[in-house]
DNA sequence: CGTAACTGCGATAGCACTGTTTCAGTTAGT
DNA sequence: ACTAACTGAAACAGTGCTATCGCAGTTACG
């Protein structure tokens, strides 16, 4: 872990300057993806020399952005025990986790493959949990990361201000839009056969409209 | 429609040009949404300069290009009957023909925001409908159009190739893909096997899945 | 056939962003 | 307190894209 392969010592203050790129970069980014690295270095109240002091290149920063990303997701797996607690509850729980992480889920989404391994394989156990225990029928593991996803990125974008509310409720929104998530997702990954089911031709020629008998 | 204000002649020539442009756009812009103009004037086969001719200005490009979408996607929704039909029959036909127009989705998505209000009216109606007939659940119109919307552009973005079977297969693919994002969006929105449906104890030992509004 | 429109090619100007460098001033760490 | 690291400011070169123009050749349309 340790880095001392340089003789160069790395100052205290320079560490918070990379913490502050990266945060800025989180918001900034999250708005317009494209977004200058001045812009970034101006939301950070840094120059934009030290941006490029502190990562040698644009692709340096989006990696390390990435990279922590990536980080933060695999805490909130472990966090919510998705090895171990009922899967439906872990479901619950990392949900609300992720959306403290509500920083860069538009950047996360255009990003998609820039998840660690680790973190696709710790959702792909949570959705082979919730299969195995009914919640769920999807068969893809891939296609559940997707759906849960692009729904997280969906209920994220919703308009925050609640009709009739007071803006202040955020505490019970938020709570609202937890629950409507994991609903949705339970829903969307319930019926349907995920995408292994298309080399079962016969059934999809049926053009079955109505919604899938399977009495649940 | 038809613009006379220019005493200038246009001829069918250019007009097959801007056809091209348009064309070419769709398919670059799907797979780089910031592409250059050179390089859409190089998949239209025509010189960079044609493509400022035929256009004031990228971003009159883009307008046109979400004018045009918007006009497919009107046009779809006319032909799915969504007034008249029954709502899960226009649902699939909406979602065969909009699969049909498969070409700039990921372009769609960025611009949600851009699609016409007569579109987003005639989707409303469609999920309104649907919510009648007690198909889904959901009460808010815009929330169901972006899980479609969502859904849509990932199931268009699933591996198209099949892992065992051939390459020609993509009638049955698209076929299973259709039904695939009909289920699931169904699902999602609280169709027949959405969150009520799923078992109680279950919900209830995770916490709190009650039946969230979430706003009308 | 002849004119006007259209096109490709090339040049040009301008803009925005990236990346590097230098230098003077400030700050952290021993 | 001294040194090395860090910073802001400002310059610089380089790149890629947009947008415009002129010119010569080609094509549609009456």
């Amino acid at each position: 872990m340790g880095e001392n392969s340089s003789p160069r010592r790395i100052r205290a203050d320079a560490e918070r300057s990379t913490a502050r790129i990266l945060e800025a970069a989180e918001t900034v980014l999250a708005a317009d993806a494209t977004a200058s690295l001045e812009r970034i270095a101006d939301a950070a109240g840094l120059a934009r020399a030290t941006v490029h002091r502190r990562f040698a290149s644009r692709t340096a920063l989006l990696d390390a952005l990435a990279e922590q990303l990536s980080q933060r997701y695999l805490g909130g797996l472990a966090e919510a025990r998705v090895k171990t607690a009922p899967p439906l509850i872990a479901l619950h729980r990392l949900t609300e986790i992720v959306f403290d992480l509500k920083l860069c889920h538009r950047f996360a989404v255009q990003l998609t493959a820039a998840l660690t391994p680790a973190v696709l394989d710790g959702l792909d156990l949570l959705f082979a949990r919730l299969r195995d225990t009914g919640a769920i029928t999807a068969v893809d593991p891939a296609w559940c990361r997707q759906v849960y996803l692009a729904l997280l990125h969906e209920v994220h974008e919703l308009p925050t201000d609640s009709p009739t509310l007071a803006s202040s409720a955020t505490a019970e929104e938020t709570e609202a839009k937890i629950n409507l998530l994991v609903r949705t997702t339970l829903g969307a990954l319930g019926g349907s056969h995920g995408a292994t089911a298309l080399h079962s031709p016969a059934s999809a020629a049926s053009g079955d409209v109505r919604p899938v008998d399977h009495g649940s």
